[in-house]
RNA sequence: GGGCUCGUAGAUCAGUGGUAGAUCGCUUCCUUCGCAAGGAAGAGGCCCUGGGUUCAAAUCCCAGCGAGUCCA
């Protein structure tokens, strides 16, 4: 890394009079005003200076720190941009939230392809680290939301051939001046820029890499100014701490985070960053928690937070570790420091847990079983136990909703709704799960056995139940319970981590020579008759890939299948049975050749595609009926367009009911009897997403400078689909069922035009159908359906009584039955061609007779009961399995009655005569 | 996207291939001035659906539907 070093020796470090020092402390460099100074300033090297004396002229809350940023980037020629959601995964798929501003610009603005919003921009952006999680009101500082304040200049050297290659062209700014305005800003605030260190600490992630300075200020990390720069290239000349090499890129990008949370601490000196930001919501929780601390305590409370903040602390274990020595060094007892403390730090993590949620649901996440549905499922779960653990009784969407409001969220009912949902969710699971802890409980207590490992693992990991919590209820039933450490190492190996990657065999580079096919359909996407010209044919496995230089064939894409249709010259005709698209070249497969150079008449399977197109306008139209009956968090989780119906993926909290769906049909309907057009518009992609917003992306982020938006009443979206001219067009949307494809996302299965009036007939024939062999009205059915459901119930129960009163009829009249004494009891051999249960029943009446029955039948298979009164030394068990033997099957149960059978009919007879035999050898046996 | 668990009376759950059960709730009766409660009797089951294995499936296998949970 020390190839860097050049890196960090800039002219406004010369201009400014910055010495290049190392620290006697850790050995890093670092540069500072001060040519007195030593140490880098960073824990461990240095201890907080700040806490109880702020850095900061004056004492900023969270919001006026952010404006103070953000305005001070504007004035010096940086546009402002709106945050985006954290919800990374709706624009990139390698991550699932957004953990950094850069996220915003990675991959396509970062890489060249797409032109960042502004140049250079300014944003606060809300970010969530999971990692952080436990973490989380123990060590002072960390929050697992925080918003990063950034500004960014996207940079392509100036030296290029062709400049025009990347999105954006020539320098910005680079490090001097992203350096000078730190310090500018720095100093603005009031602080002491003498006191200020700038680390020398070279940066590597994600493939990229490049030099980076770390911005201390009294101990407090404010700020990593990132200069990326660098590609990892096996062939790359610089060998960075990773063990990578790396190249110089073309394109090079100031990326930089200032922590707003810390910035607000900083000019507050609170004991914790916690107490700093959100300080009206602390006092809510102690108060509701009835914390309350004397002068003498909450001094000590605050110089526990002082130490530990000292403490290079970045996870909980040390902090554990840590606060033995803290009690040690404050003279208390660590037990009555932990009680003092606990409590606090449950209140901190419960506040930053509300705000980490008020930012995933507000930016449109439903929890679920998946991705960013579960980490917001983890979150509000684990924020349950803590309120629980910590006796804060304040309904949950109550402390989500004070950091929405105070985050400026308007969809602030759908918030709460989905949180009372989710809170409802865990606690049905959580007593589901106690009561099955119970039962084991029990168990082990009445062996005196601990729960097994296993069986902790199985209630983790299918049951959701934590170990703490078994340990708890058990303990209430008396039973032990051993957790390993390595407790969640099990639980993962017991999901195989086997992920098969599929490579992709790239063989693009046949087309590269050819130019982007003309993208007709887009010109006029009704017409299904066409001109053109073949450019070259590829010979496939089986047909043929034929280039045009302009088509109205659709390639599959966005959900939408490909057009069918025909190819035609002078001479030959040939079929179009797929169309794919490769780097901007359409590919027609055909079953035959077509000569390069031809001319050719592009004919379109008209049907197909006039129902593919009034599918994909209806699924416009059924998501924006479905965000207008269930609310603005409907959002889009995939869909696929088909010829017959085609299905849309939301996310929803809950199941959807019949009374929704039919509200969806309606609103979606009443669209399409409005008859709106439906247009389509090329805009450059940041004036789309500065007025219609990020929601655009519902299909994903396509690349590029501009984007196609389809309109269709005041439902905008991305779209590279083909649409019908009106929504009169598609005649009539029909939705045919939903199901919910995962917890959080409901699928909805339509029908639009012609398809939705096949579909509706195919039930409505289901229904006569139904009604004619009920013969009566269709309407009637279900009540008849009814009635013929509990009168089949009820002869079902009538017949039971009149088996067993035919048993016992039976039973009295044994004229055909064979009666042998065995031993004390007598037994009666007598074949009935009856189904099981009911010489089950007739057995029985033998048997209460005290008689033992060896019953026949022989009506599909031969079967046979055995039955015996009680303290009868007969096995029922082995005589079944005597006489089903001589049938050619088996049988067999318990002594006292059993059942058997076999294919043999014709055996029954021979069989039921040897049956006084066998009793005799069986007893004696 | 993958793993695991579950689907039986109105509710909660037993039931490891051989006659479908328990507790609570419900109905009726008894006890009681009444209530809490107690006693007695009773009703209530396509054992999720469809295939397969078997003489025999609530039970074993496969598929589907529904629910839960852990992980990326």
């Amino acid at each position: 890394m020390s190839d860097l070093e050049e890196e960090y020796r800039l002219e406004y470090f010369r201009e400014e009079g910055f010495e290049r020092v190392e620290c006697v402390s850790c050995g890093n460099h670092f540069w500072t005003r001060d040519p007195e100074r030593e140490v880098c300033g960073e824990p461990p090297c240095a201890t907080y200076d700040f806490i109880g004396d702020p850095g900061f002229d004056e004492e900023f809350t969270l919001a006026e720190m952010r404006e103070a940023f953000l305005s001070f980037f504007e004035d010096h020629d940086h546009e402002r941009i709106e945050p985006y959601p954290v919800a990374a995964n709706r624009w990139r798929d390698d991550v699932l939230l957004t953990q950094a501003s850069i996220y915003d610009f990675q991959p396509l603005v970062t890489s060249g392809q797409t032109p960042p919003p502004a140049n250079p921009l300014t944003i606060s952006q809300p970010c969530i680290r999971m990692q952080d999680i436990d973490n989380v009101g123990k060590t002072g500082r960390h929050t697992m939301a925080f918003e990063m304040m950034a500004h960014h200049a996207f940079n392509a050297r100036e030296d290029l051939d062709d400049p025009g290659q990347y999105a954006f062209e020539g320098e910005v700014y680079w490090k001097d001046r992203t350096v000078e305005l730190c310090d500018e800003l720095l100093d603005e605030l009031g602080a002491d820029i003498t006191e200020v260190t700038y680390i020398e600490d070279p940066w590597v992630g994600g493939g990229n890499a490049g030099p980076a300075i770390e911005v201390i200020y009294k101990g407090l990390e404010l700020a990593t100014l990132v200069f990326m720069c660098m590609e990892q290239d096996p062939d790359g000349e610089y060998e960075l701490k990773d063990g990578n090499t790396y190249s110089y890129m073309d394109t090079y990008v100031v990326d930089t985070g200032y922590g707003l949370e810390r910035w607000t601490w900083m000019s507050q000196g609170t004991p914790t960053v916690y107490e700093a930001i959100y300080p009206e919501m602390i006092a809510f929780l102690k108060d509701n928690a009835g914390l309350s601390y004397t002068d003498e305590e909450s001094d000590l409370v605050g110089q526990a937070a002082r130490l530990s903040g000292n403490l290079d602390i970045d996870d909980v274990d040390d902090v554990e570790a840590a606060r033995g020595d803290i009690a040690a060094e404050l003279g208390v007892d660590v037990a009555e420091l932990r009680d003092l403390v606990e409590p606090l730090e449950h209140i901190y993590a419960v506040a930053d847990h509300s705000r980490t949620l008020a930012y995933m649901l507000g930016d449109g996440i439903v929890p679920s079983n998946v991705a960013t549905g579960y980490l917001a499922r983890m979150v509000l779960r684990r924020m349950k136990r803590l309120c629980d653990t910590v006796g804060v009784d304040a309904p949950l969407d109550e402390l989500v909703d004070m950091q929405a409001e105070r985050l400026g969220y308007e969809n602030r009912d759908t918030i709460r709704d989905i949180v009372r949902t989710e809170v409802e969710k865990y606690r049905e699971t959580l007593e589901r799960g106690s009561r099955r802890v119970e039962d084991l409980a029990e168990e082990y207590a009445e062996r005196e056995a601990p729960i097994p490992t296993d069986d902790l693992i199985e209630l983790y990991d299918s049951h959701g139940i934590q170990p703490d919590t078994v340990a708890e209820i058990a303990a209430d039933h008396g039973a032990d319970v051993a957790v390993p450490d390595d407790f969640y190492a099990l639980v993962a190996s017991r999901h195989d981590e086997e992920v098969a990657a599929t490579a992709q065999s790239g063989d693009e580079d046949r087309f590269e020579d050819l130019p982007e096919t003309e993208k007709r359909y887009y010109d006029d996407q009704e017409r299904t008759q066409f001109e053109a010209v073949v450019l070259d044919v590829f010979e496939h496995d089986d047909g043929y890939d034929v280039v045009l230089d302009g088509t109205h064939f659709y390639p599959e894409g966005g959900g939408q299948p490909a057009d069918t249709g025909t190819l035609s010259t002078d001479e030959t005709t040939v079929d179009v049975t797929d169309v794919q698209e490769e780097g901007g070249v359409i590919l027609h497969r055909t079953d035959d050749e077509l000569g390069k150079g031809e001319f050719v008449t592009g004919r379109i399977d008209a049907d197909r595609r006039r129902q593919l197109m009034a599918h994909h306008t209806a699924t416009h139209i059924v998501g924006h009926a479905a965000r207008e009956v269930l609310g603005e968090h409907i959002r889009q989780a995939g869909a696929q367009k088909g010829v017959d119906s085609s299905r849309l993926d939301v996310r929803h909290y809950d199941r959807l009911s019949r009374e929704e769906v039919e509200q969806i049909e309606h609103v979606a309907n009443a669209l399409v009897t409005a008859n709106v057009q439906v247009s389509q518009e090329w805009p450059h992609r940041n004036e789309a997403e500065a007025e219609h917003g990020f929601d655009l992306y519902q299909g994903g982020v396509p690349p590029g400078e501009n984007i196609r938006l389809i309109h269709v009443a005041e439902d905008v979206q991305a779209c590279g689909g083909t649409h019908v001219a009106r929504t009169g067009d598609i005649g009539a949307i029909k939705i045919r069922s939903t199901e919910r494809v995962q917890d959080g996302v409901e699928r909805l299965v339509f029908a639009a035009g012609e398809a939705a009036i096949r579909a509706t007939q195919e039930t409505e024939n289901a229904l006569y159908e139904a009604a004619d062999i009920l013969d009566v009205d269709p309407q009637n059915v279900p009540e008849t359906a009814e009635r013929f459901f509990e009168a089949w119930k009820d002869r079902g129960k009538r017949i039971e009584d009149l088996e067993e009163q035919l048993a016992t009829a039976r039973a009295g009249n044994t004229d055909d039955a064979t009666e042998v004494d065995v031993g004390e009891a007598t037994a009666v051999v007598q074949r009935i061609d009856a189904d099981v249960d009911e010489l089950r029943a007739t057995a029985s009446a033998f048997v209460e007779e005290g008689q033992i029955a060896v019953l026949g039948s022989g009506t599909d298979s031969a079967q046979f009961v055995v039955a015996v009164p009680d303290g009868v030394g007969v096995n029922a068990g082995e005589v079944v399995g005597e006489l089903a033997a001589q049938v050619g099957g088996g049988g067999g149960g318990p002594a006292d009655f059993a059942q058997g059978g076999g294919p043999d009919v014709d055996a029954l007879e021979d069989a039921l005569e040897a049956a006084p035999e066998i009793l005799r050898q069986v007893r004696n046996a």
